[in-house]
DNA sequence: TTTT
DNA sequence: TTTT
Protein backbone atom coordinates (compact mmCIF):
# COMPACT_ATOMS: atom_id res chain seq x y z
CA UNK A 1 0.00 0.00 0.00
CA UNK A 2 1.78 3.48 0.77
CA UNK A 3 3.63 3.99 3.73
CA UNK A 4 5.80 7.48 3.46
CA UNK A 5 7.14 9.47 6.07
CA UNK A 6 8.78 13.23 5.47
CA UNK A 7 10.87 14.01 8.60
CA UNK A 8 12.68 17.59 9.19
CA UNK A 9 15.13 17.76 12.68
CA UNK A 10 18.28 17.45 14.30
CA UNK A 11 20.61 14.46 14.93
CA UNK A 12 20.06 14.07 18.68
CA UNK A 13 24.20 12.65 18.48
CA UNK A 14 26.62 11.53 16.34
CA UNK A 15 25.23 9.04 13.66
CA UNK A 16 26.72 5.42 14.28
CA UNK A 17 27.69 3.31 11.02
CA UNK A 18 28.28 -0.09 11.25
CA UNK A 19 28.16 -2.66 8.43
CA UNK A 20 25.60 -5.92 8.41
CA UNK A 21 27.72 -9.09 9.50
CA UNK A 22 27.26 -10.98 6.45
CA UNK A 23 26.87 -9.08 3.23
CA UNK A 24 28.91 -5.99 4.79
CA UNK A 25 26.24 -3.24 3.84
CA UNK A 26 26.79 0.11 5.09
CA UNK A 27 23.62 1.17 7.15
CA UNK A 28 23.54 4.36 9.72
CA UNK A 29 21.58 5.07 12.79
CA UNK A 30 20.73 7.54 14.90
CA UNK A 31 17.83 9.67 16.60
CA UNK A 32 15.79 12.55 15.14
CA UNK A 33 14.77 15.11 17.24
CA UNK A 34 11.72 16.63 15.34
CA UNK A 35 10.08 19.83 17.54
CA UNK A 36 6.68 19.95 17.54
CA UNK A 37 4.91 22.64 15.93
CA UNK A 38 2.59 23.27 19.30
CA UNK A 39 2.94 23.62 23.08
CA UNK A 40 2.16 21.52 25.58
CA UNK A 41 -0.24 22.57 28.31
CA UNK A 42 2.59 24.25 30.15
CA UNK A 43 3.50 26.28 27.19
CA UNK A 44 6.87 24.07 26.32
CA UNK A 45 8.15 23.47 22.48
CA UNK A 46 8.49 19.33 23.24
CA UNK A 47 9.99 17.31 20.57
CA UNK A 48 9.51 13.61 19.27
CA UNK A 49 12.35 11.72 18.92
CA UNK A 50 12.27 9.50 16.17
CA UNK A 51 14.78 6.17 15.58
CA UNK A 52 16.53 6.44 11.58
CA UNK A 53 18.07 3.71 9.63
CA UNK A 54 19.98 4.65 6.26
CA UNK A 55 21.15 1.98 4.15
CA UNK A 56 24.57 1.87 1.47
CA UNK A 57 26.14 5.29 -0.44
CA UNK A 58 23.92 6.98 1.83
CA UNK A 59 24.62 5.46 5.44
CA UNK A 60 28.48 6.58 4.43
CA UNK A 61 27.69 10.13 3.43
CA UNK A 62 25.33 10.59 7.11
CA UNK A 63 28.63 9.08 8.77
CA UNK A 64 31.00 11.44 6.92
CA UNK A 65 28.53 14.42 6.73
CA UNK A 66 26.15 14.67 10.27
CA UNK A 67 27.07 15.47 13.72
CA UNK A 68 25.04 15.77 17.02
CA UNK A 69 23.05 19.25 16.12
CA UNK A 70 22.78 18.65 11.92
CA UNK A 71 19.84 19.70 10.54
CA UNK A 72 18.26 17.07 7.96
CA UNK A 73 15.28 16.47 5.79
CA UNK A 74 14.56 12.53 5.59
CA UNK A 75 12.12 10.87 2.91
CA UNK A 76 11.34 7.85 4.06
CA UNK A 77 9.50 4.74 5.19
CA UNK A 78 7.82 3.26 8.56
CA UNK A 79 9.26 0.07 9.68
CA UNK A 80 7.97 -2.43 12.36
CA UNK A 81 10.18 -4.91 13.74
CA UNK A 82 9.94 -7.28 16.71
CA UNK A 83 12.50 -9.06 18.64
CA UNK A 84 12.75 -11.26 22.12
CA UNK A 85 14.42 -9.36 24.62
CA UNK A 86 16.40 -10.77 27.19
CA UNK A 87 13.59 -11.06 29.50
CA UNK A 88 11.59 -13.76 27.27
CA UNK A 89 9.79 -11.08 25.97
CA UNK A 90 8.73 -9.66 22.65
CA UNK A 91 9.66 -6.22 21.89
CA UNK A 92 8.23 -3.62 19.22
CA UNK A 93 10.35 -1.49 17.07
CA UNK A 94 9.13 0.74 15.28
CA UNK A 95 11.85 3.11 12.82
CA UNK A 96 12.08 5.03 9.98
CA UNK A 97 14.47 3.49 6.51
CA UNK A 98 15.68 6.98 5.47
CA UNK A 99 15.55 6.73 1.19
CA UNK A 100 16.12 9.96 1.06
CA UNK A 101 18.21 12.49 3.46
CA UNK A 102 18.90 16.40 2.78
CA UNK A 103 21.80 18.43 4.53
CA UNK A 104 20.15 21.67 5.55
CA UNK A 105 22.63 23.14 7.81
CA UNK A 106 23.02 25.17 4.61
CA UNK A 107 26.59 27.14 4.52
CA UNK A 108 25.63 27.85 1.27
CA UNK A 109 27.17 26.28 -1.75
CA UNK A 110 30.62 27.56 -3.22
CA UNK A 111 30.10 25.86 -6.77
CA UNK A 112 26.36 26.86 -8.04
CA UNK A 113 24.97 23.81 -7.23
CA UNK A 114 26.87 21.33 -9.77
CA UNK A 115 27.94 19.51 -6.91
CA UNK A 116 26.18 18.41 -3.20
CA UNK A 117 27.97 17.80 -0.19
CA UNK A 118 27.80 14.20 0.12
CA UNK A 119 24.28 14.38 -0.77
CA UNK A 120 24.67 11.74 -3.56
CA UNK A 121 21.87 9.85 -4.28
CA UNK A 122 21.98 9.98 -7.87
CA UNK A 123 21.16 6.35 -8.73
CA UNK A 124 17.35 7.18 -7.52
CA UNK A 125 16.44 8.89 -10.69
CA UNK A 126 12.89 8.68 -12.68
CA UNK A 127 14.25 11.06 -15.22
CA UNK A 128 13.43 10.73 -18.67
CA UNK A 129 15.51 13.20 -20.81
CA UNK A 130 13.23 13.57 -23.63
CA UNK A 131 9.60 14.66 -24.42
CA UNK A 132 6.55 16.58 -22.47
CA UNK A 133 3.75 14.41 -21.06
CA UNK A 134 1.02 16.78 -20.93
CA UNK B 1 10.33 21.53 12.52
CA UNK B 2 8.67 19.26 9.57
CA UNK B 3 6.41 15.60 10.99
CA UNK B 4 4.23 14.10 7.97
CA UNK B 5 3.37 10.66 7.85
CA UNK B 6 1.17 9.29 5.04
CA UNK B 7 -0.31 5.45 5.37
CA UNK B 8 -2.48 3.32 3.32
CA UNK B 9 -3.45 -0.16 4.83
CA UNK B 10 -6.23 -2.39 6.56
CA UNK B 11 -7.25 -2.31 10.33
CA UNK B 12 -5.63 -5.62 11.60
CA UNK B 13 -8.45 -6.02 14.33
CA UNK B 14 -11.75 -3.72 15.39
CA UNK B 15 -10.63 -0.44 16.69
CA UNK B 16 -10.73 0.83 20.33
CA UNK B 17 -12.45 3.59 21.36
CA UNK B 18 -12.08 4.94 25.11
CA UNK B 19 -12.67 8.26 26.76
CA UNK B 20 -9.93 10.07 28.70
CA UNK B 21 -10.44 9.95 32.40
CA UNK B 22 -10.33 14.03 32.81
CA UNK B 23 -11.50 15.87 30.07
CA UNK B 24 -13.68 13.10 28.71
CA UNK B 25 -11.75 13.07 25.00
CA UNK B 26 -12.72 10.54 22.47
CA UNK B 27 -9.69 8.64 21.04
CA UNK B 28 -9.53 5.24 18.90
CA UNK B 29 -6.47 3.33 18.64
CA UNK B 30 -5.44 0.46 15.96
CA UNK B 31 -3.17 -1.29 14.28
CA UNK B 32 -2.58 -0.16 10.42
CA UNK B 33 -1.13 -3.45 8.16
CA UNK B 34 0.38 -1.54 5.37
CA UNK B 35 1.54 -4.15 3.16
CA UNK B 36 5.50 -3.32 1.39
CA UNK B 37 6.08 -3.09 -2.17
CA UNK B 38 8.74 -4.99 -2.66
CA UNK B 39 9.74 -8.38 -1.61
CA UNK B 40 12.14 -10.26 1.35
CA UNK B 41 14.44 -13.43 0.00
CA UNK B 42 12.25 -15.72 0.00
CA UNK B 43 9.80 -13.65 -2.64
CA UNK B 44 7.36 -12.89 0.23
CA UNK B 45 5.35 -9.45 0.69
CA UNK B 46 5.66 -8.60 4.06
CA UNK B 47 3.53 -5.61 5.68
CA UNK B 48 4.52 -3.23 8.56
CA UNK B 49 2.12 -3.01 11.71
CA UNK B 50 1.33 0.58 12.80
CA UNK B 51 -0.07 1.72 15.37
CA UNK B 52 -2.81 4.51 14.77
CA UNK B 53 -4.15 7.31 17.42
CA UNK B 54 -7.27 9.27 16.45
CA UNK B 55 -8.50 12.07 18.45
CA UNK B 56 -12.27 13.73 19.11
CA UNK B 57 -15.12 13.25 16.50
CA UNK B 58 -12.70 11.15 13.78
CA UNK B 59 -12.23 8.97 17.06
CA UNK B 60 -15.48 8.09 16.92
CA UNK B 61 -16.33 8.06 13.24
CA UNK B 62 -13.86 5.57 13.04
CA UNK B 63 -14.96 3.38 15.41
CA UNK B 64 -18.29 3.86 13.99
CA UNK B 65 -17.57 3.22 10.64
CA UNK B 66 -14.57 0.91 10.34
CA UNK B 67 -13.56 -2.84 11.56
CA UNK B 68 -11.12 -5.70 11.40
CA UNK B 69 -10.25 -5.35 7.46
CA UNK B 70 -10.92 -1.82 6.44
CA UNK B 71 -8.94 -0.11 4.03
CA UNK B 72 -8.13 3.31 4.70
CA UNK B 73 -5.41 6.47 4.18
CA UNK B 74 -4.16 8.66 7.45
CA UNK B 75 -2.72 11.27 6.91
CA UNK B 76 -0.87 12.13 10.04
CA UNK B 77 2.50 13.19 12.45
CA UNK B 78 4.84 10.32 14.19
CA UNK B 79 4.80 10.97 18.24
CA UNK B 80 7.13 9.41 20.41
CA UNK B 81 6.42 8.87 24.23
CA UNK B 82 8.53 6.76 26.83
CA UNK B 83 7.32 5.26 30.04
CA UNK B 84 8.41 3.19 33.09
CA UNK B 85 7.11 -0.12 32.51
CA UNK B 86 6.43 -2.81 35.28
CA UNK B 87 9.92 -4.09 35.94
CA UNK B 88 10.77 -0.78 35.99
CA UNK B 89 12.32 0.15 32.66
CA UNK B 90 11.76 2.65 30.29
CA UNK B 91 10.04 1.61 27.33
CA UNK B 92 9.59 3.84 23.86
CA UNK B 93 6.45 4.11 21.93
CA UNK B 94 6.06 5.08 18.44
CA UNK B 95 2.57 6.10 17.15
CA UNK B 96 0.87 7.77 14.61
CA UNK B 97 -1.69 10.70 15.63
CA UNK B 98 -3.79 10.71 12.31
CA UNK B 99 -4.85 13.95 11.59
CA UNK B 100 -6.85 13.09 8.65
CA UNK B 101 -8.35 9.40 8.15
CA UNK B 102 -10.02 8.35 4.76
CA UNK B 103 -12.00 5.84 4.37
CA UNK B 104 -11.36 3.26 1.39
CA UNK B 105 -13.38 0.48 0.95
CA UNK B 106 -16.43 2.45 0.07
CA UNK B 107 -18.46 2.50 -3.23
CA UNK B 108 -18.43 5.53 -5.29
CA UNK B 109 -20.59 8.02 -3.42
CA UNK B 110 -24.29 7.88 -4.88
CA UNK B 111 -24.88 11.34 -4.00
CA UNK B 112 -22.42 13.35 -6.15
CA UNK B 113 -20.23 14.28 -3.05
CA UNK B 114 -22.38 15.80 -1.15
CA UNK B 115 -21.99 13.83 2.34
CA UNK B 116 -18.82 12.24 3.28
CA UNK B 117 -19.60 8.68 4.97
CA UNK B 118 -18.42 9.87 8.12
CA UNK B 119 -15.13 11.51 6.69
CA UNK B 120 -16.26 14.93 8.58
CA UNK B 121 -13.39 16.80 9.22
CA UNK B 122 -14.96 19.76 8.02
CA UNK B 123 -13.46 22.13 11.20
CA UNK B 124 -10.12 21.47 9.47
CA UNK B 125 -10.61 23.60 7.01
CA UNK B 126 -8.14 25.97 5.88
CA UNK B 127 -10.61 27.71 2.39
CA UNK B 128 -10.95 31.56 1.92
CA UNK B 129 -13.75 31.27 -0.71
CA UNK B 130 -12.42 34.52 -2.38
CA UNK B 131 -9.52 35.47 -4.79
CA UNK B 132 -7.11 33.77 -7.18
CA UNK B 133 -3.42 34.28 -5.66
CA UNK B 134 -1.30 33.55 -9.00
CA UNK C 1 16.11 18.84 -1.32
CA UNK C 2 12.79 17.33 -0.51
CA UNK C 3 10.01 17.48 -2.57
CA UNK C 4 7.50 14.60 -2.25
CA UNK C 5 3.33 14.29 -2.73
CA UNK C 6 1.21 11.86 -1.77
CA UNK C 7 -2.08 11.34 -3.72
CA UNK C 8 -5.49 9.33 -3.27
CA UNK C 9 -8.83 9.76 -6.11
CA UNK C 10 -9.67 8.52 -8.85
CA UNK C 11 -9.07 8.54 -12.45
CA UNK C 12 -10.88 11.32 -14.97
CA UNK C 13 -10.87 9.23 -17.92
CA UNK C 14 -8.85 5.88 -19.42
CA UNK C 15 -5.33 6.55 -18.85
CA UNK C 16 -3.33 6.90 -22.10
CA UNK C 17 -0.38 5.08 -22.84
CA UNK C 18 2.37 6.44 -24.92
CA UNK C 19 5.89 6.09 -25.83
CA UNK C 20 8.92 8.30 -26.08
CA UNK C 21 10.12 8.98 -29.35
CA UNK C 22 13.52 8.36 -29.45
CA UNK C 23 14.24 6.27 -26.29
CA UNK C 24 10.65 4.65 -26.71
CA UNK C 25 9.99 4.41 -23.26
CA UNK C 26 6.19 3.75 -22.24
CA UNK C 27 4.90 6.89 -20.25
CA UNK C 28 1.20 6.84 -19.38
CA UNK C 29 -0.76 10.31 -18.12
CA UNK C 30 -3.94 10.67 -16.75
CA UNK C 31 -5.85 13.35 -14.17
CA UNK C 32 -6.59 12.07 -10.86
CA UNK C 33 -9.55 13.71 -9.23
CA UNK C 34 -9.15 14.25 -5.47
CA UNK C 35 -12.17 15.06 -2.91
CA UNK C 36 -11.44 17.68 -0.67
CA UNK C 37 -11.72 17.01 3.17
CA UNK C 38 -13.93 20.56 3.50
CA UNK C 39 -17.16 21.83 1.87
CA UNK C 40 -16.93 25.11 0.18
CA UNK C 41 -19.06 28.09 1.16
CA UNK C 42 -22.05 26.75 -0.76
CA UNK C 43 -21.74 23.54 1.42
CA UNK C 44 -20.73 21.62 -1.74
CA UNK C 45 -17.54 19.24 -1.52
CA UNK C 46 -14.82 20.13 -4.08
CA UNK C 47 -12.32 17.93 -6.22
CA UNK C 48 -8.80 19.40 -7.19
CA UNK C 49 -8.08 17.94 -10.49
CA UNK C 50 -4.35 16.82 -10.22
CA UNK C 51 -2.15 16.06 -13.75
CA UNK C 52 -0.09 12.79 -12.85
CA UNK C 53 2.74 11.08 -14.85
CA UNK C 54 4.20 7.73 -14.51
CA UNK C 55 7.10 5.83 -16.38
CA UNK C 56 7.91 2.79 -17.72
CA UNK C 57 7.02 -0.20 -16.32
CA UNK C 58 4.39 1.28 -13.88
CA UNK C 59 3.18 3.04 -17.14
CA UNK C 60 2.15 -0.13 -18.66
CA UNK C 61 0.47 -1.10 -15.82
CA UNK C 62 -1.73 1.51 -15.24
CA UNK C 63 -2.70 1.61 -18.72
CA UNK C 64 -3.62 -1.97 -18.05
CA UNK C 65 -5.16 -1.59 -14.72
CA UNK C 66 -6.75 1.39 -14.55
CA UNK C 67 -9.78 2.86 -16.24
CA UNK C 68 -11.83 6.14 -15.70
CA UNK C 69 -13.32 5.99 -12.20
CA UNK C 70 -10.36 3.89 -10.89
CA UNK C 71 -9.19 4.50 -7.36
CA UNK C 72 -5.47 4.71 -6.88
CA UNK C 73 -2.96 6.28 -4.32
CA UNK C 74 -0.01 8.00 -5.83
CA UNK C 75 3.75 8.53 -3.84
CA UNK C 76 5.57 10.81 -6.06
CA UNK C 77 7.26 14.66 -6.82
CA UNK C 78 6.27 17.65 -8.15
CA UNK C 79 7.50 18.77 -11.34
CA UNK C 80 7.56 21.95 -12.88
CA UNK C 81 7.94 22.56 -16.61
CA UNK C 82 7.86 25.55 -19.17
CA UNK C 83 7.44 25.63 -23.30
CA UNK C 84 6.53 28.03 -25.64
CA UNK C 85 2.86 28.38 -26.99
CA UNK C 86 1.16 28.48 -30.31
CA UNK C 87 0.58 32.07 -29.02
CA UNK C 88 4.53 32.21 -28.62
CA UNK C 89 3.92 32.68 -24.87
CA UNK C 90 5.46 30.83 -22.24
CA UNK C 91 3.23 28.48 -20.92
CA UNK C 92 3.62 27.10 -17.21
CA UNK C 93 2.82 23.22 -16.09
CA UNK C 94 2.83 21.21 -13.09
CA UNK C 95 2.48 17.74 -13.01
CA UNK C 96 3.17 15.10 -10.25
CA UNK C 97 5.31 12.41 -11.36
CA UNK C 98 4.20 8.98 -9.79
CA UNK C 99 6.80 6.66 -8.39
CA UNK C 100 4.44 4.45 -7.01
CA UNK C 101 1.21 3.72 -7.73
CA UNK C 102 -1.04 1.53 -5.76
CA UNK C 103 -4.46 0.04 -6.90
CA UNK C 104 -6.95 0.57 -4.46
CA UNK C 105 -10.68 -0.98 -6.09
CA UNK C 106 -10.12 -3.47 -3.31
CA UNK C 107 -11.80 -6.72 -4.60
CA UNK C 108 -9.77 -8.40 -1.76
CA UNK C 109 -6.79 -10.27 -3.38
CA UNK C 110 -7.68 -14.74 -3.62
CA UNK C 111 -3.15 -15.56 -3.78
CA UNK C 112 -3.15 -14.24 0.43
CA UNK C 113 -0.87 -11.17 -1.00
CA UNK C 114 1.79 -13.09 -2.88
CA UNK C 115 0.93 -11.59 -6.31
CA UNK C 116 0.17 -7.44 -6.64
CA UNK C 117 -2.16 -6.87 -9.50
CA UNK C 118 0.64 -5.19 -11.06
CA UNK C 119 1.36 -3.47 -8.27
CA UNK C 120 4.94 -4.27 -9.48
CA UNK C 121 7.39 -2.22 -8.01
CA UNK C 122 9.82 -4.60 -6.69
CA UNK C 123 12.89 -2.75 -8.53
CA UNK C 124 12.68 -0.01 -5.98
CA UNK C 125 13.77 -1.99 -2.90
CA UNK C 126 15.79 -0.69 -0.49
CA UNK C 127 15.56 -3.90 1.49
CA UNK C 128 18.38 -5.66 3.16
CA UNK C 129 17.31 -9.17 4.78
CA UNK C 130 19.68 -9.29 7.51
CA UNK C 131 20.43 -7.32 10.84
CA UNK C 132 18.91 -5.31 13.11
CA UNK C 133 19.87 -1.78 13.82
CA UNK C 134 18.12 -0.42 16.88
CA UNK D 1 -9.54 11.61 0.06
CA UNK D 2 -5.72 12.30 0.67
CA UNK D 3 -4.27 15.51 -0.66
CA UNK D 4 -0.81 15.91 0.73
CA UNK D 5 2.65 17.57 -0.47
CA UNK D 6 5.62 18.51 1.21
CA UNK D 7 8.70 20.77 0.20
CA UNK D 8 12.17 22.02 1.04
CA UNK D 9 13.88 24.71 -0.87
CA UNK D 10 14.50 28.18 -1.17
CA UNK D 11 12.85 31.58 -2.49
CA UNK D 12 13.29 32.60 -5.62
CA UNK D 13 12.11 36.79 -4.89
CA UNK D 14 10.74 38.09 -1.76
CA UNK D 15 7.00 36.87 -0.59
CA UNK D 16 4.10 39.09 -2.03
CA UNK D 17 1.89 39.98 0.97
CA UNK D 18 -1.62 41.36 -0.07
CA UNK D 19 -5.08 41.31 1.28
CA UNK D 20 -8.26 39.29 -0.19
CA UNK D 21 -10.49 42.29 -1.16
CA UNK D 22 -13.56 41.48 0.81
CA UNK D 23 -12.47 39.77 3.93
CA UNK D 24 -9.54 41.29 4.19
CA UNK D 25 -7.51 37.85 5.22
CA UNK D 26 -3.73 38.25 4.63
CA UNK D 27 -2.37 36.14 1.68
CA UNK D 28 1.38 35.42 0.41
CA UNK D 29 2.70 34.01 -2.28
CA UNK D 30 6.20 32.92 -3.71
CA UNK D 31 7.66 30.78 -5.70
CA UNK D 32 9.84 27.97 -4.03
CA UNK D 33 13.09 26.83 -5.79
CA UNK D 34 13.51 22.82 -5.02
CA UNK D 35 16.88 20.73 -6.58
CA UNK D 36 16.04 17.87 -7.44
CA UNK D 37 18.27 15.10 -6.40
CA UNK D 38 19.36 13.23 -9.55
CA UNK D 39 21.28 15.58 -12.52
CA UNK D 40 19.74 15.47 -16.17
CA UNK D 41 21.45 14.28 -19.58
CA UNK D 42 24.37 16.90 -18.63
CA UNK D 43 25.27 16.25 -15.57
CA UNK D 44 23.72 19.04 -13.95
CA UNK D 45 21.59 19.58 -11.20
CA UNK D 46 17.80 21.13 -12.19
CA UNK D 47 15.67 22.40 -10.17
CA UNK D 48 11.31 22.73 -10.06
CA UNK D 49 9.71 25.74 -9.22
CA UNK D 50 6.61 25.18 -7.31
CA UNK D 51 4.13 27.99 -6.32
CA UNK D 52 2.65 28.22 -2.93
CA UNK D 53 0.05 29.63 -1.21
CA UNK D 54 0.12 30.57 2.47
CA UNK D 55 -3.08 32.30 4.28
CA UNK D 56 -3.54 34.29 7.28
CA UNK D 57 -1.28 34.41 10.12
CA UNK D 58 1.34 32.31 8.53
CA UNK D 59 0.93 34.77 5.69
CA UNK D 60 2.21 37.82 7.72
CA UNK D 61 4.70 35.50 9.02
CA UNK D 62 6.57 34.74 6.22
CA UNK D 63 5.97 38.11 4.74
CA UNK D 64 8.36 39.32 8.23
CA UNK D 65 10.32 36.63 8.12
CA UNK D 66 11.35 35.09 4.64
CA UNK D 67 13.06 37.21 1.55
CA UNK D 68 15.31 35.79 -1.65
CA UNK D 69 16.23 32.50 -0.97
CA UNK D 70 15.13 31.61 2.49
CA UNK D 71 15.20 28.18 2.80
CA UNK D 72 12.05 26.54 4.23
CA UNK D 73 10.28 23.40 4.49
CA UNK D 74 6.52 23.20 3.80
CA UNK D 75 3.57 20.95 4.62
CA UNK D 76 0.80 21.54 2.18
CA UNK D 77 -2.19 20.27 -0.51
CA UNK D 78 -1.95 20.83 -3.93
CA UNK D 79 -4.91 23.00 -4.79
CA UNK D 80 -5.64 23.07 -8.75
CA UNK D 81 -8.26 26.16 -9.81
CA UNK D 82 -8.60 27.41 -13.76
CA UNK D 83 -9.95 30.83 -15.19
CA UNK D 84 -10.44 32.51 -18.32
CA UNK D 85 -7.05 34.02 -19.73
CA UNK D 86 -7.47 37.03 -21.83
CA UNK D 87 -7.12 35.52 -25.04
CA UNK D 88 -10.80 33.82 -23.75
CA UNK D 89 -9.26 30.31 -23.16
CA UNK D 90 -9.32 28.64 -19.72
CA UNK D 91 -6.04 28.47 -18.59
CA UNK D 92 -5.50 25.86 -15.59
CA UNK D 93 -3.04 26.50 -12.07
CA UNK D 94 -1.34 24.04 -10.23
CA UNK D 95 -0.30 25.70 -6.77
CA UNK D 96 0.51 24.54 -3.13
CA UNK D 97 -1.19 25.70 0.14
CA UNK D 98 0.94 25.69 2.71
CA UNK D 99 -0.63 24.82 5.94
CA UNK D 100 2.45 24.11 8.00
CA UNK D 101 5.84 26.34 6.98
CA UNK D 102 8.99 26.29 8.55
CA UNK D 103 12.12 28.18 8.27
CA UNK D 104 15.10 26.65 8.04
CA UNK D 105 18.31 28.69 7.78
CA UNK D 106 18.18 30.12 11.34
CA UNK D 107 20.92 29.37 13.60
CA UNK D 108 20.46 26.97 16.36
CA UNK D 109 17.59 28.72 19.26
CA UNK D 110 19.31 30.33 21.87
CA UNK D 111 16.14 30.29 24.11
CA UNK D 112 15.83 25.98 24.21
CA UNK D 113 12.63 25.92 22.15
CA UNK D 114 10.67 28.54 24.10
CA UNK D 115 9.99 30.85 21.75
CA UNK D 116 9.34 30.33 18.01
CA UNK D 117 10.60 32.54 15.44
CA UNK D 118 7.39 33.98 13.71
CA UNK D 119 6.71 30.10 13.23
CA UNK D 120 3.47 30.38 15.19
CA UNK D 121 1.01 27.92 14.23
CA UNK D 122 0.05 26.81 18.14
CA UNK D 123 -3.90 27.23 16.17
CA UNK D 124 -3.24 23.93 14.77
CA UNK D 125 -2.85 22.01 17.46
CA UNK D 126 -4.51 18.09 17.87
CA UNK D 127 -2.85 17.69 21.54
CA UNK D 128 -4.34 16.49 24.60
CA UNK D 129 -1.80 16.64 27.30
CA UNK D 130 -3.52 13.53 29.16
CA UNK D 131 -3.35 9.42 28.86
CA UNK D 132 -1.35 6.77 27.16
CA UNK D 133 -3.64 5.27 24.07
CA UNK D 134 -1.12 2.16 23.66
C1' DT E 1 9.83 35.61 -14.06
C1' DT E 2 13.56 31.49 -11.14
C1' DT E 3 16.80 29.79 -5.37
C1' DT E 4 21.69 28.06 -3.26
C1' DT F 1 -1.34 -9.42 19.15
C1' DT F 2 -1.36 -8.83 13.03
C1' DT F 3 -4.78 -6.89 7.43
C1' DT F 4 -6.05 -8.37 2.19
Amino acid sequence: MLNRTILVGRLTKDPELRYTPNSGVAVTTFILAVDRSFTNRQGEREADFIPIVVWRKQAENCANYLKKGSLIGVDGRIQTRNYEANDGQRRYVTEIVAENVRFLDSKPRQDGGKSNQGNDFSEVGYEVDEDVPF
